[in-house]
DNA sequence: CCGCCAAACTTGTCAGTGACAAGATTAAGT
DNA sequence: ACTTAATCTTGTCACTGACAAGTTTGGCGG
């Protein structure tokens, strides 16, 4: 009880809270906790964050801040010569890295029910997360690659939008049931040859590029 | 208060159960709220679900049993003409329908933190579930089908099994982006049009089974 | 240097929750 | 009819999130 203030008890928080998801899951992961770790009262949290919902969205952002500096880091560790199935591998490894390294966090990103989504930074993390995917594809397909701070125009790209989504939706399906324990039954090797498998299908995906009009 | 046995507690509680989700989501759920509801105490669900978790998990096997159901008609509703990649498309509008109408089930269905997993009823609704999208993939490769209860061989069956999980994740994790606002962007016209090609795609997958060697 | 003010934190309280224990009721078999 | 076990109730416990009201403190203008 050094000083009555904190001073970064904002930060304290967010530490703590991220050692009981650890420690206890989503299940065991109270606010009281959070502000007992922190070495303050029960009620402290309320000024820094609403409430719990408020909190877990705080989190949330840190978790897709973190997912995007994993997936960066992937892609920066491929060698010059890589290929475009390469560039999908290393997506589809990163994310599930992080899945695997931080399934509580991935399971809060994923639940708009208990976050405040339209909060300060989360929509800006997502689309700072979900640029690096997109870049992947826009390199792909010869097209000039987002800026930071930049997001796809929707109306103009539908076609780029679409793959973005389908390749999204892959990676993200294969994360969640792997995470959730719906694929036990693949052992390790599988799994290394179905990501494979998955990059391989994505980049072939992206390439076809002309065959929009019908399915 | 006709008598001091209810019945058929059991049912009672897990409509009620279904009620409360539907009207308060996960968030919201207590079982105090479901005893309620069903005119009973609030430890009379004790005696038929031990816990929260094991309610939760009879809550999600009926969840599994329910899309299980939901593949099935949208399938048994195409024509006798009909491609495979109408089956598929089949499989990804029906599990879309599915996660559509019922959010919450669809929620706890995925949630193995909150889940007995290995409870009675569920890895067999599970399996029952799935089976459904087994079924299209094998038939698309001319192999034999799989007979009610019977579940597929991994070992026997790896480039199968890959291509399983390869299409369950891609229309798992569509669903779940969708479910959880992250496809906000996407508008209804955008939607057809990914679903057909996601179908399209799950089809070409699986044609091409001889390149399996390497990625 | 002083006094004031607003932000940061505390204490106290409340209804509500899940889990557990012990008792009451009743269905069903013998 | 009697017993017995399953079913359901009442009562209790520690704990939680939200809220209200009070306390401390850093930083500001004068």
């Amino acid at each position: 009880m050094a000083t009555y203030h904190h001073g970064d008890l904002h930060e304290a928080l967010l530490a703590a809270g991220e050692s009981v998801l650890a420690e206890r899951g989503l299940q065991g992961f109270t606010m009281r906790e959070c502000a007992r770790r922190a070495g303050v009262s029960h009620a402290a949290p309320k000024h820094h964050f609403q409430d719990v919902s408020g909190f877990l969205t705080a989190i949330a952002t840190r978790g897709f801040d973190h997912l995007g500096r994993t997936l960066r880091e992937h892609l920066a560790a491929l060698p010059e010569t890589s290929t475009l199935v390469d560039e999908f591998h290393a997506v589809v490894c990163g994310y599930l890295a992080f899945a695997t390294t931080w399934p509580e966090h991935f399971r809060i990103m994923f639940r708009s029910d208990l976050l405040r989504i339209d909060s300060a930074g989360l929509p800006a993390s997502v689309s700072n997360t979900f640029r690096e995917l997109t870049n992947v594809v826009l390199r792909q397909r010869g097209e000039p690659e987002l800026a930071a701070e930049d997001s796809i125009d929707i109306t103009d790209n539908l076609p780029v939008v679409q793959d973005i989504v389908i390749a999204w939706s892959h990676v993200h399906g294969f994360a969640h049931l792997r995470l959730e324990g719906q694929l036990v039954m693949v052992d390790s090797d599988a799994e290394d040859a179905i990501t494979r498998r998955v990059s391989r299908r994505l980049s072939e995906l992206v390439q076809q590029r002309c065959d929009y009009a019908e399915g």
